[in-house]
RNA sequence: CGGGGCGUAGCACAGCCUGGUAGUGCGCCUGCUUUGGGAGCAGGAGGUCGGAGGUUCGAAUCCUCUCGCCCCGACCA
């Protein structure tokens, strides 16, 4: 893509309304636009962010053994008036009537959906344990949004809802999305720690949320350092290995881990001085175990083996997908922009024309950009040096491929790495050979 | 939902107290010079001052109502 031609609007200047860095970042950078109050239409490399988390998201959760769905935004109000959750839900729930005045609503979740889809099908214990996940927009018509897609009202969120037949069933299907999530976290390159949570109005037992670590963070986390080292990617745990999933998830969970609100100091002074780590995070996930709390009042029952009626066991498993992408700059950013990591980059590599009209340098360019058509910016416009690496920077492409005069002449590409700053001069061959390792 | 603040050009702001017909910087357009970390000079375009009503000879400015947005606190992917 050429930016001469490409919708990347950046801005000198941050926009008042913006706090945090995540927000005025991404309003510098060109990714959202606000259109009301916790609102946001996203610009090309925002929604391409966009899109790479849901990915990663997606193919984790395929992984899992989850499968995809995708369920309207707008529900019908009976469907909440049998949860016995229209009344509860209160003033966050944004309702609305159609032409026929049939009460709707804006999906806040989605439980009382997929519980209903689910029964119309499930009729035997053949038919669990089962998984269902969609990736979609929800709308929470929060008091107070702030902190631009960190806390908007409408947000994309990846729910997965589990029914299973037994307790059992559904604690391995916890461990089972337990494991994918750390997976999916670390696969963006973010440090993610699990901690035991209050299961708050949805209810249940057994929940966790994921905190990923980033020093802007709201919340306040204290977690053993061996939380730090852990490979989840290379945890070779077989999605239907009951015993070795629920040693995994014990071993895991045996570690400390805790927000300020669960915070035990008695259990905290037991863990090694040493690894004794206090930090702040973000909350980017939460997964609850809770039983029968809508398969029962949504009418849901499958013939059990012996013929007996029962309610199966559900969980439920969100991702804020938009937040991430406000929570990945939280962690990876610097005084001047946004340090992509390679996994979620909008685009992989900016290549910086320097001198553009200069013979060698265009030449060199339009061959890089050639060579990677999809995955670069040519950042051809007439501009300045000082211009292109600013943008460059601030939009936070993982590399940078630096051509100006100089180098040209002889063949050769300037790369920069933005997330560490290391520059390296080498031939047109040997970039191409790194960019695309 | 309680408390506070702000709406003036694409962005950041001044002007308002003390009414006299709108300004600065950045950005944008044209030209010349410049050219490895957000250039210089010259010329130019762009705003019914959030909206409605009122006071006044005259309202961005004073009054009333209204809409929107932001911040602090209680709640949440």
């Amino acid at each position: 893509m050429r930016l001469t031609r490409a919708f990347l609007p950046t801005l000198k200047e941050t926009p008042a309304e913006a706090q945090i860095v995540s927000h005025r970042l991404m309003l510098r950078a060109g990714l959202i636009r606000q259109t009301s109050a916790g609102i946001y239409a996203w610009l090309p490399a925002g929604l391409r962010v966009l899109r790479k988390v849901e990915q990663i998201v997606r193919e984790e959760q395929d992984r899992a053994g989850a499968q995809e769905v995708l369920m309207p935004t707008i529900q019908p109000a009976d469907l909440w008036q049998k949860s016995g959750r229209y009344d509860d839900y209160g003033k966050e729930m944004l309702r609305i009537k159609d032409r026929h005045e049939r009460e709707m609503l804006f999906g806040p979740t989605n439980e009382e959906m997929i519980t209903d889809i689910f029964r119309s099908y499930a009729t035997s214990y053949r038919d669990l344990p089962r998984n269902l996940y969609h990736i979609q927009w929800k709308f929470r018509d929060e008091v107070r949004p702030r902190f631009g897609v960190m806390r908007g009202r409408e947000f994309l969120m990846k729910d997965a809802y589990s029914f299973d037949l037994t307790k059992e069933g559904s604690e391995h299907s916890y461990r089972q999305m337990f494991l994918a999530y750390l997976r999916t976290f670390q696969r963006m390159g973010l440090k993610a720690v699990p901690m035991r949570a209050d299961t708050g109005p949805i209810g249940g037992k057994l929940s966790h949320e994921f905190i990923i670590l980033a020093d802007t963070g709201e919340s306040t986390v204290f977690y053993d350092s061996k939380f730090e080292g852990l490979d989840w990617g290379g945890t070779e745990v077989g999605n239907d290995d009951v015993p070795a999933l629920k040693a995994f998830f014990e071993e895991v969970t045996a570690m400390y881990a805790a927000t300020e609100e669960m915070h035990d100091e008695a259990a905290w002074s037991g863990v090694d001085a040493a690894s004794r780590r206090e930090g702040k995070g973000i909350e980017v996930g939460h997964i609850f175990h809770f039983g029968t709390k809508y398969s029962e009042p949504m009418g849901l029952s499958v013939a059990g083996p012996d013929g007996v009626a029962v309610a199966p066991q559900m969980g439920s498993y969100g991702i804020g997908v938009s937040r991430l992408v406000a929570a990945l700059i939280e962690a990876n950013h610097d005084e001047n922009g946004i340090k992509w990591p390679d996994a979620v980059a909008p685009w992989k590599l900016s290549i910086l024309n320097l001198k553009v009209g200069d013979a060698a340098c265009d030449a060199l360019c339009e061959k890089l950009h050639a060579a990677m058509p999809d995955d670069a910016i040519y950042d051809d416009r007439p501009d300045r040096a000082g211009v292109k690496f600013a943008d460059a920077d601030l939009m936070g492409f993982p590399w940078q491929a630096i051509i100006g005069p100089r180098g040209a002449a002889a063949g050769k590409v300037e790369l920069k790495r933005r997330m560490t700053g290391e520059r390296e001069e080498m031939s047109f061959e040997e970039a191409l050979a790194k960019l695309t390792a």
